[in-house]
DNA sequence: GTAGGGTTAG
């Protein structure tokens, strides 16, 4: 910045001093009035072109979130420096705007102006975790062109997002740790983390034994490794090893435990633990609650709260979805409960977790009325709603209400139309679903994905239009998964279509031979055609591919209790109540008119 | 004189 010319007035002098302190603080002030103050004043005092000054603005008014204002003060300037672009593209980030910080990283190049290290560090963070491999890797060619790579922290992001980008990252990740001469503690354990992530443990343990010297990141990125790829015994073995074990160390090994459904183990280490934080609650009680185990999730809940934690956000999501996944409604009251009484108000994204465990447990009004309370809906808000509309056979209100969202201006995605789709199969509107797969494209600019093409072939299968589901799944832009050929074997058994089903079951068996779930199907379309030949063949080629297929089950949770059904079950203690009611009902269906599906039995 | 950043548990 200019300083201060001579034979200026003392007052002149000292309000510049001012001014000038108060631009040095500006970039880390979160209040919006004082920065447009300021402002004002740089304007007055005709510094806004200042390339100290610019940076330090663009910066103030992105922490308050106003990137239109920030991006307004960078037009201002004429000659933008690297460190004025830096900043915009940093302000882009900040506020979610990654696509627009990859323009102004283009458009930096245009002006002739060349990104440093700092540029890379910034769109590499907006990569992380978004599996991105062709940008990263057309990051990583600009940093190979401009040498950045001699700023060790340049590469280990680079490795970093390369291993969140599958396979071809990884095989990137390992070229690039293998041409670094210098390594430090963060690129081995970078790598490390990668190989995990991408399943190979070998060869992470290969280079976890080979490291110079060792911290608890990596102790503990192994033993996540091990959990994640279902190794317990692995995990322990190291965990047993370790020098210090710190509370990650040890909800690394209760989060392993609980997701090899070992919650034994789990809980007795999780009892063990010297100190525990949210992190290790959140993990046990949603262990618990994803297997149905209601009571244990509810009484921990209770345990949790009376230990004087107070849920945050994470917490609370993630028991919810653990409640919505296996129809906990009472847990899922109770933390409903537990947030009204805690706090003022809730994020968007808890009651997105609401909405869904409700609709998910069948509860549809309570849904709808946390729906209707969010103040600020999102996205996944509407589509949280829509779903559970769809998958309960509310169609006509689902379709009402993405009426309604598109009058309030929310722009649908892939998922809205999955959910819409869903809705169309569920309450039999063949016409409307297949004007919403044309229009998803035509209108909306959303390619159908393989998940829409399964709605639209379960649409018309279940509408009896199974010729036409058949021509769609051969003329479908992608190869047809499992799950698509399964829709047409379901809809082959609700139709009788005996022949169809033996051709589709040959396309299944080649796509995924371990499943056993086709060839129960196939048996039970034979046995609905009263094929016997049919049912004893099918029998005989599952035997002879050695899988065995385990039993579908219904659950029902009451007061706390799960209940588990199995067909031909007799093992619940008020089984010859329940068949007898399963009698009276059956005649009852039969006075109305129903014909079970499967008469030859 | 200015700007910043990486790896581990939900």
């Amino acid at each position: 910045m200019q300083t201060c010319a001579p034979g200026r007035s003392p007052s002149w002098v000292s309000r510049r001093r001012l001014l000038e302190q108060k631009i040095s603080e500006l970039h880390k002030c979160g209040n919006l009035s004082h920065i447009k103050q300021v402002h004002a004043q740089i304007l007055k005092a005709n510094l806004q072109q200042d390339l100290y000054v610019a940076p330090k603005l663009v910066a103030a008014f992105s922490l308050c979130r106003q990137l239109a204002l920030a991006v307004n003060v960078f037009d201002q300037v004429q000659q933008p420096n690297v460190h004025l672009y830096n900043t915009l593209i940093r302000a882009h980030i900040q506020n979610s705007q990654v696509s627009q910080a990859f323009v102004t990283f283009f458009d930096m190049q245009t002006n002739g102006v060349y990104p440093d290290n700092f540029t890379y560090s910034f769109l590499l963070k907006a990569c992380s975790g978004k599996a991105w491999f062709p940008v990263v890797q057309m990051i990583h060619t600009h940093i190979e062109k401009c040498g950045f790579c001699s700023d060790i922290f340049v590469p280990n992001s680079l490795i970093d997002s390369y291993s969140k980008c599958g396979p071809v990252g990884i095989t990137s990740a390992k070229k690039l740790f293998e041409l670094m001469d210098e390594k430090d503690i963060v690129s081995w354990n970078s790598m490390i983390g990668g190989l995990g992530k991408a399943g190979e443990m070998v060869e992470a343990r290969r280079l976890f034994d080979e490291m110079p010297e060792r911290d608890a990141v990596s102790w503990n990125t192994m033993l996540d490794g091990y959990a994640k790829a279902g190794d317990m015994s692995e995990a322990y073995k190291l965990f047993e090893k370790m020098p210090e074990r710190n509370i990650i160390s040890w909800s690394t090994m209760v989060s392993g435990f609980s997701k090899a459904g070992d919650m034994d183990m789990a809980k007795a280490l999780f009892d063990t633990m010297p100190f525990k934080s949210l992190v290790p609650w959140t993990i046990i009680i949603s262990g618990y609650a994803e297997k149905g185990l209601a009571s244990e999730a509810s009484k921990l809940y209770d345990q949790m709260e009376e230990a004087g934690l107070k849920p945050d956000d994470s917490t609370l999501i993630s028991i919810l979805a653990a409640c919505a996944e296996s129809g906990l409604l009472g847990l899922g009251r109770k933390v409903h409960a537990s947030i009204e009484r805690t706090r003022f108000k809730c994020s968007t994204q808890v009651s997105n977790a609401l909405v869904d465990m409700y609709a998910k447990c069948g509860c549809l009004d309570k849904a709808y009325a946390v729906f209707d309370g969010i103040a600020k809906k999102d996205l996944v808000s509407w589509n949280a709603m829509l779903q559970g509309l769809g998958i309960h056979g509310h169609g006509k209100q689902a379709l009402q209400l993405f009426a309604r969202m598109r009058q309030e201006g929310v722009f649908p995605d892939k998922v809205t139309f999955i959910a819409i789709l869903c809705a169309c199969t569920h309450a039999g509107f063949v016409k409307e679903g297949l004007h919403y797969f044309h229009i998803m494209e035509k209108e909306y600019g959303i390619t159908p994905q393989v998940e829409h093409y399964g709605c639209v072939i379960d649409l018309l299968s279940r509408g009896g239009r199974l010729d036409e589901a058949y021509k769609l799944v051969n003329s479908m832009p992608m190869e047809p998964n499992c799950v698509i050929w399964g829709t047409l074997l379901a809809a082959c058994r609700v139709h009788n279509a005996v022949e169809l089903a033996g051709e589709v079951l040959d396309v299944l068996v080649r796509l995924a031979p371990s499943d056993p779930g086709s060839f129960s199907m196939l048996s039970n379309i034979y046995a609905a055609a009263g094929d016997w030949g049919g049912v004893a063949s099918v029998r005989l080629r599952l035997r002879s591919t050695g899988v065995q297929k385990p039993s579908g089950a219904s659950l029902i949770e009451l007061d706390n209790e799960v209940h588990e059904f199995t067909v031909f079950d007799e093992s619940h203690r008020q089984s010859d109540k329940i068949y007898q009611m399963i009698d009276r009902l059956n005649q009852d269906l039969k006075q109305v008119g129903y014909v079970s599906s499967v008469q030859c039995q």
